[in-house]
RNA sequence: GUCCCCAUCGUCUAGCCCGGUUAGGACACCACCCUUUCACGGUGAGAACCGGGGUUCGAAUCCCCGUGGGGACGCCA
């Protein structure tokens, strides 16, 4: 194991975004590909709103997209506790360090960071009210994905609250000092704090981590960076909905750094290969959904049949899909394997699939209307129902060739038989192929589906 | 308002560091092919270097200024 030490530090005041999810995969990746340790440390500080909810969430999410952490809640470690709630002496000590040295004062009954340099009063009109100001040299901030930034921090900021609970700027610091943190990766809209960060190191006399300020995840439709209001910004709605970690842990690599070629569909053990912070780009990136759902199709295409079977049936349990009663496995099995190549993602299922369990399925008028007007449907119905009668249903092309051997003695094409068949066992003209959906539902169910069809025609 | 970051197809991006490409790929969109519906897949098309200066024989690439986008400016994290 390396020395690198690296740690995803959220704060369980809402929902997990995907933009929280990127920066624990940037972290979690930079760890597996240096070998370094990758710790979890939940930021719970602002006592208002915090809540257990929201931190299993972030468990479940980070273990569902398969980032396992080397040291934190749940695991434990050698710089623990890895929950801020839980530290605060810790955070005392560090504070009367602080104090000691002069570079902490007292004023309207919280804890101030004094800056070193000369003071003098300002009108803040942006914020409306005098501020005291400090001529205070800058602040030089070595970022690995930036390059050097300086920034001046000119104002003297509160550490510890009134209320005696210290703020994030200093637990933050303070705790990747005891931790060890050697790389602080994190999203961009943190550059602005660093200067109060690095400021804080140097005064705890700590040296200063690596910083890598990665871009942020914009929202698709309209300005600014992504919130968790905004659709699609919930980790947790991917796993409602069936998607595939796999793909949301490859889309989300991609956002913002890239294998340096045209590749894109990886296995995560490739990224972590080929993952370095050199290789992660400065400017922030559109969410795109359609990407991300393209994503998807692929890795479901790509899924063994047992895999696949087991997942969507999890989906199928989740949904409570089939509250009237639970199928036939083996036919269930068949029914979804049958439906694998042609969705996009595990939660079309459902509705792809409806028919196959049950007898009161729909007729899609608009479809019917359409099949019905040409030709001579009902005929064609009728002789395929004679054929399937005595028809070899063991494979599906066995089927094709009693379907074909009709089509040809009527000259005519697979296709007349098809469009109304279709309609009659499944009530709509979208589904998989023909042959398979007959195997699959077995003669009897085919032809009574078809007897009842031609009955109300 | 102040400070910081950024800028290649509609979107994600390669190319930039180390100047010379028909500026490449993917998603989306369109067309065609495959086909037993719908998908998948295949082929093809359209689609970009933000603007202006400078340096240079030559600039997407280096420099400056604009403009645009993003972020920070809390006793939130």
């Amino acid at each position: 194991m390396s020395s690198i030490r690296v740690r995803f530090a959220p704060s369980p005041t809402g929902f997990f975004h995907i933009g929280s999810a990127r920066t624990a995969l940037f972290n979690w990746l930079y760890a597996r590909h240096t070998g370094g340790t990758f710790v979890l440390r939940i930021e719970d500080t602002d006592k208002e709103r915090n809540s257990e909810e929201f931190l299993n969430v972030i468990y479940d999410s980070l273990k569902w997209l398969g980032m396992n952490w080397d040291e934190g809640p749940g695991i434990g470690g050698d710089y623990g506790p890895y929950r801020q709630s839980e530290r605060d002496p810790i955070y005392r000590e560090y504070i009367q360090k602080l104090i000691d040295a002069g570079r902490a004062y007292e004023k309207d009954g919280a804890i101030w960071f004094k800056l070193i340099g000369e003071r003098h009063e300002a009108y803040d009109d942006h914020r409306k009210k005098t501020v005291t100001k400090v001529k205070a040299a800058p602040t030089e901030i070595n970022d690995l994905i930036r390059g050097r930034v300086e920034r001046v921090e000119d104002e003297d900021f509160v550490i510890v609250r009134s209320d005696g609970n210290p703020v994030f700027h200093l637990v933050n610091v303070i705790d990747d000092i005891a931790m060890k943190i050697t790389h602080v990766i994190r999203g961009e809209d943190h550059l602005s704090n660093t200067s109060k960060h690095v400021e804080l190191f140097k005064a705890f006399g700590a040296p200063v981590p690596h910083f890598a300020h990665i871009p942020l995840i914009l929202k698709q439709n309209g300005p600014g960076k992504m919130s968790k209001r905004d659709q699609g910004a919930l980790v947790e709605e991917y796993q409602r909905r069936g998607y595939i970690p796999e793909a949301l842990v490859n889309f989300l690599s991609l956002l913002g750094w890239n294998p340096g070629d045209d590749r894109e569909k990886m296995p995560v053990e490739e990224i972590i290969r080929l993952f370095d912070l050199s290789g992660v780009n400065q400017s922030n990136a559109r969410f795109d959904d359609k990407k991300l759902a393209h994503m998807n199709m692929a890795y479901v295409l790509a899924l063994l049949a047992d895999d696949f079977v087991a997942r969507a049936k999890a989906y199928f349990t989740k949904h409570n899909v089939f509250a009237a009663g639970a199928p036939d496995e083996a036919y269930l099995r068949e029914v979804l394997l049958l439906s694998q190549p042609k969705i996009k993602g595990i939660e079309d299922l459902p509705a792809y699939t409806a028919y196959f369990f049950t007898e009161n399925y729909a007729i899609d008028a608009k479809v019917r209307d359409k099949v019905m007007s040409k030709g001579d449907p009902k005929t064609r119905l009728q002789e395929l129902a004679g054929v399937l009668k005595t028809a070899d249903f063991s494979s599906d092309l066995a089927i094709e060739e009693a379907i074909k051997t009709l089509a040809a003695a009527k000259g005519l094409g697979f296709g007349d038989y098809q469009a109304v068949s279709r309609l009659a066992v499944s009530g709509t003209n979208v589904g998989p192929n023909l042959t398979g959906m007959f195997r699959v539902m077995g003669r009897e169910r085919v032809l009574s589906r078809i007897e009842r069809f031609l009955a109300a025609a």
